[in-house]
DNA sequence: TACTGATAATCAGCATGCTGAGCAATATCG
DNA sequence: CGATATTGCTCAGCATGCTGATTATCAGTA
């Protein structure tokens, strides 16, 4: 039996748990204070304004349960307006507040520090092998998930 | 701004959710229930009987209060037992049962079958470079999470 | 139009992961 | 030896992430 060290879903595991810890320290030493899951959510929902929650959830690969809560949060904390949509009783139409784009301009900079520290002990180029072979794996894992990337701008 | 989607730390985040979906159907369908987390637990302290639960978060690089609630979840199913250690009587002494063995000699095929599913858009040479630049990448920012490894076998 | 099946959102419940605090036991040092 | 610091574990509280169920609404069809 191979270490479980090495294997892959133990590294991925290992890999996403400093990711998050960089994301979170890199965000608050800047003065925010959004998860990394938020900031996801505020930037799709920034870039596709009215969008409904389960749209919203494939477009970043929520689970559609996981969103109502992420949403919650960002509406308590004033980035974010939840309205019934006009189309869709059931949906909800979601944008940005003025205090939230502020925020994702502000932040941004903190975000983009934090992709290069969690790349750190890598070379430009590797880097870059990285982030290609990720974005591979997982293309052709994406409906292995509950969860799965949805790119559809149906509505 | 960067598209979120080819971030390292979002890309970091769907693997592993991937890796987790893929665990958890592959352990199913052998007829097992382990999650990623309690699996690589009970590996540790199979290879270190007698470990405290300091020292296995450490192995496994987990958080010290997530620990507790693991192992309580292991002891429950019987795979497990937790007792007082003899040198230390803060600490809990972990060993695994027969049970406990006879499961992980069970489950093997099906951990190493979901390693390679969640691979399986990779060539065999890029999967390995996946992984070396993954364990690369990993070992340099070990320490930024709350949760470093620790290789240590001090006791 | 009434019925049937899908869909959007939410909820309860469980398992990580983390922050920070508290308790008991051990280690260290004056 | 005794005061102090440290350590192992647990707990409360919060944020993902998931399974499965429920409610309200919509869409398609007889």
């Amino acid at each position: 039996m191979r270490d479980n060290s090495e294997m892959p879903g133990h590294l991925a595991r290992r890999f996403q748990q400093i990711a998050v810890a960089v994301f979170l320290a890199e965000v608050e030493e800047a003065g925010f204070d959004l998860t990394p899951v938020q900031y996801a959510a505020l930037a799709a929902i920034r870039t596709n304004p009215g969008v409904d929650q389960v749209t919203l959830a494939g477009l970043i690969a929520y689970d559609r349960t996981t969103i109502t809560g992420v949403v919650d949060r960002l509406v308590q904390k004033g980035l974010l307006v939840r309205h019934a949509s006009n189309r869709d009783r059931r949906a909800r139409d979601l944008r940005v507040t003025e205090a939230g784009k502020r925020t994702l301009r502000g932040i941004t900079p903190a975000v983009e520090a934090a992709q290069r520290i969690m790349l750190r002990g890598l070379t430009e180029k590797e880097g870059a092998e990285l982030t290609r072979l990720l974005r591979k794996a997982i293309a052709a894992g994406n409906e292995l998930s509950r969860a799965p990337l949805r790119e559809t701008e149906l509505r």
